[in-house]
DNA sequence: CCATCTAGCGTTGGG
DNA sequence: TCCCAACGCTAG
């Protein structure tokens, strides 16, 4: 019975599904009518109401995975409207917030007619804003542990200190976990891969979101450093048209001084013909770039108030002349040039058009330089260049960008210790630079200009400092050949748009509204019930809840309507109205994050990517392709998601050596679950059935994972010996590469049983996972450089961790697949890094018109193998 | 005293 | 049983 409903519910093939849904409602329609006769036979009298609602349900339940279409259109670029300077100030993020605050005012009501209007008063729009904080932006500033001993008090002690104790673990971390991320089988240079969380004390950070938007009345600023004492001011302040004309940093700071008309600054956009073109000649002669973003306000990259991401205004470019120098900064040899990116007004369109074109012409000029050879430096360099990639759309495409060798400070630390994220300049700084800083505080002014200036050259300083650093621990390797060449290419991402059905996606949450509503009232009437009530609060109190309300559906309806209930309102809440409220326009794109995870993979944000539900793929996917593909050519775009199979045990395969399971991987054709699963239950391969082979998976998962017997017999849902050689393989892996000569180490680093056990078991995670998170990022450099290289227009939409979506005109359809699959295959042997896998990879496609509607592709073996 | 905000926890989706 | 993000709930 459990392994029933465990398959139903996790697997969830379409029949199983709607099965326990049928059962559910049906039980519980008796129940309602007539409680005391609620038995199994009276529930044969099924309701028609009742199979309607049920459709209803099913069908949104998979309508949900067809609606995030991909399209073959390229978005039309804002810079088209011009609405005034109005526009000019809204942002893209803000858009999409105001539209998430509609969205949950007026969530049952038909949709406002004036939705899209972007003209709004700058107040009103202000105020939205202020409202669209999102809850967990931010967040991981304040989240300390539980057994922290610094909860509650971390505000008034020092915002870097950490406890010596802590500290000299890490180190010994560190060392204890060099070798055991990549043994010497897999990757000659060792990557440092961070300590361990749970022994880490991630110290506090200066708060930088506590600022209150300026209409607020601001609570105590709990962080003095970084908040800038006149901003909010200025921010709410209505700007003259008069001031707009001007510079947008003249505009913050007015009547104190004028960027531009400092001497040691040089505004782009104000030079003559010639003297462009002499400073672009100059330019091409200096040894470096050090590159920053000047927003809306005033505030450029490197300072750490950025909330909301406002609008970009400008380039300040630092022309780094003399590499050796580490003397003043504001010497004139070093000149700073200052590139405009603000879109014209509207009043004042006619005059510039003509500016814009030159002046976008000379920023690709100078773009094409920075891809050029030169060094480039620039602290989070993906945001500046998916800002490039949004404004200058005409003249600059996703594959002039990706050979472009930026360094960014900030995935260098990430690289050193993955456990520090997220660090704003003045905290790297204050960790990483060794000569002494004099004040980061920020000012205004005059001093502005000074500090903007140094700023840049120790942005330089600290850039090189940390990559001595890199070379030392031996990670540059690493650095050089995979981070630094993903922040390209997640620019790219980023500025892709995705095409979403947002009516559909509407009449879908208005839907699922009424379903909810539904099934809450019915939760409601049956917790009257005392009984039901006493059953359900009785068994709360532990964490094993859902396996308790697994385990009470035999004995009781709510239960399952329970499960049924969170399973619809998570796809309502997180997904038909996450995507809503991640819209601008018709569009979405999520945020990837390239430093923010421990284990080395990416992860995405707004909407999270990689959370989408799965589609399932059992129905009607042939009517859709008849229809999306044949009839209507308007798309003339396939989806093509392309994933490395069963990765993670690949690479435990090689890591352990297991003979037997090196021996299944090495036959490519077969079928690994199947096999195991044959393998477990002794039984030949055919007569293995989809369920066994997803109880192997789990089995499988599960001890690579670390998962104890106990925890083990409760997936399985059976008293069963563990299968002898798994156990074998873990043992095997525990004794050769991984743990061997580490869990001495960790076993000092903590005495209590359990958090060793814990450390031992993220020690395994972290080289699984990270190395599979690697391969997947060498596969998408490698995978983009050659579609740069070649004609092909295929463009990388999105990375699910061992999967990687494109979409890809259907022309090139084969040619992409092959390319691919080549491309991906090939990485069991990467020269420069060292890797040299004896388990084969195996790489699967799929394809079809949306992402919703996938289905396998047939790659003939004998076609890839002749042909490349 | 009340309204508002948020950290922390629990749960779910993905791998 | 490891890594993520998003959401709901609740105590402070």
């Amino acid at each position: 019975m459990e392994s029933y409903l465990c398959s139903s519910l996790n697997a969830a093939p379409l029949s199983a599904a709607a099965q326990s849904v049928i059962a559910a409602l049906r039980v519980q329609y008796v129940h309602r009518t007539d409680r005391n006769k609620a038995s199994e036979s009276e529930t044969e009298h099924s309701n028609s109401i009742i199979n309607l609602r049920l459709v209803i349900l099913l069908a949104m339940h998979f309508i949900v995975h067809r609606l995030v279409r991909i399209s073959v259109l390229e978005c039309v670029q804002d810079t088209t409207v011009r609405s005034g300077e109005i526009l000019d100030s809204v942002k893209e993020k803000e858009d999409s917030g105001s539209e998430r605050r509609e969205i949950t005012k007026s969530r049952t009501s038909s949709p406002q007619p004036d939705e899209n209007t972007i003209l709004m008063p700058f107040g009103e729009r202000d105020v939205k804003a202020e409202s669209t904080v999102h809850p967990t932006s931010g967040g991981v500033q304040h989240s300390i542990r539980p057994h922290s001993q610094h909860t509650g008090k971390w505000e008034s002690s020092g915002s870097t200190q950490e406890a010596p104790k802590i500290t000299s673990s890490q180190e010994l971390c560190k060392k204890t976990l060099r070798a055991l991320r990549f043994p010497s089988q897999l990757f000659h240079k060792a990557k440092v891969k961070g300590s361990i969380k749970l022994l880490k004390l991630k110290p506090p950070q200066p708060d930088i979101k506590r600022q209150r938007h300026p209409l607020r009345p601001q609570k105590e600023l709990k962080s003095q450093g970084c908040n800038k004492p006149n901003r909010s001011k200025q921010s709410y302040e209505m700007p003259s048209e008069a001031d707009r004309k001007d510079d947008v940093t003249t505009a913050t700071t007015r009547g104190a001084f004028s960027l531009t008309s400092d001497p040691r600054l040089c505004d782009t956009g104000r030079l003559s013909q010639e003297e462009r073109e002499c400073l672009f000649e100059e330019a091409g002669k200096v040894n470096a770039f050090v590159v920053t973003m000047v927003y809306q306000d005033g505030p450029i990259q490197l300072d750490p108030e950025q909330r909301l991401c406002p609008a970009v205004c400008g380039l300040l470019v630092l022309l780094k002349r003399n590499l050796d120098s580490e003397g003043p900064q504001d010497r004139p040899s070093e000149r700073v040039l200052y590139f405009r990116l603000e879109q014209a007004p509207a009043w004042a369109q006619q005059d510039l058009t003509q500016k814009q074109d030159v002046f976008s012409r000379y920023v690709w000029i100078l773009l094409q330089i920075f891809c050029d050879t030169k060094p480039f430096v620039c602290f989070k360099a993906k945001d500046l260049l998916r800002t490039a990639l949004k404004h200058f759309s005409k003249d600059l495409s996703w594959k002039q960008v990706l050979g472009c060798e930026v360094m960014d400070p900030q995935i260098t630390p990430w690289l050193l210790d993955p456990s520090d994220s997220a660090s704003c300049f003045q905290t790297l700084l204050s960790k990483h630079y060794t000569h002494p800083v004099t004040s980061l505080q920020p000012v205004l002014g005059q001093a502005k200009v000074t500090q903007v200036i140094s700023n840049l050259s120790l942005l330089y300083n600290l850039m090189m400092e940390l990559h001595n650093k890199l070379q030392t621990q031996g990670l540059w390797q690493l650095y050089s050949a995979v981070e630094q060449k993903m922040i390209p290419i997640l620019a790219a991402m980023e500025s892709y748009k995705m095409h979403v059905d947002k009516e559909a996606l509407k009449n879908t949450s208005e839907l699922l509204g009424v379903i909810i509503l539904f099934k809450k009232l019915r939760l409601h009437e049956l917790c009257e019930n005392r009984k039901l009530k006493k059953t359900a609060v009785h068994i709360r109190n532990r964490s094993e809840y859902t396996f308790n309300l697994l385990q009470l559906q035999k004995l009781h309806p709510l239960p399952t309507i329970i499960l049924k209930y969170r399973q619809i309102h998570k796809i309502k809440t997180a997904f038909v109205d996450g995507i809503l409220s991640c819209m601008s326009k018709t569009f979405i794109s999520s945020t990837w994050n390239q430093t923010s995870t421990v284990s080395d993979r990416l992860s995405a944000k707004h909407p999270n990517f990689q959370a989408l539900p799965k589609q399932p793929l059992q129905i009607s996917k042939k009517q859709y392709i008849q229809g999306g593909h044949y009839d209507v050519c308007v798309c003339a775009c396939a989806c093509v998601c392309v994933y490395f199979c069963q990765v993670e045990l690949r690479l435990l395969a090689q890591l352990s050596a297991n003979p037997q399971l090196l021996r299944i991987f090495q036959n490519t054709e077969a079928e690994a679950f199947t096999m195991l699963a044959a393998q477990w239950k002794g039984m030949s391969e055919d007569r293995v059935s989809l369920e066994d082979r997803e109880h192997a998976k789990c089995i499988v998962y599960s001890v690579v994972y670390g998962a104890g017997r106990e925890r083990l017999s409760g997936i399985l849902g059976v008293r069963r010996e563990v299968p002898a050689f798994i156990q074998q393989t873990i043992q095997h892996c525990h004794k050769h590469g991984m743990c061997d000569k580490h869990r001495v180490e960790l076993k000092k680093l903590s005495r209590a049983a359990h958090l060793r056990n814990q450390a031992e078991r993220q020690a395994v995670n972290f080289v699984l996972q990270g190395s599979a998170a690697d391969l997947a990022k060498m596969a998408m450099i490698k995978i983009c450089s050659q579609v740069a290289s070649a004609s092909h227009t295929a463009r990388l939409v999105a990375q699910i961790h061992d999967e990687l979506l494109f979409e890809v005109e259907i022309s090139q359809l084969e040619q992409f697949a092959m390319l691919v699959k080549k491309t991906m295959e090939s990485l069991q042997h990467i020269e420069n890094l060292g890797v040299n896998l004896s388990v084969p990879l195996k790489v699967s496609l799929s394809t079809g018109p949306s992402w919703g509607s996938m289905c396998e592709m047939d790659l003939p073996c004998n076609i890839t193998a002749t042909s490349l």
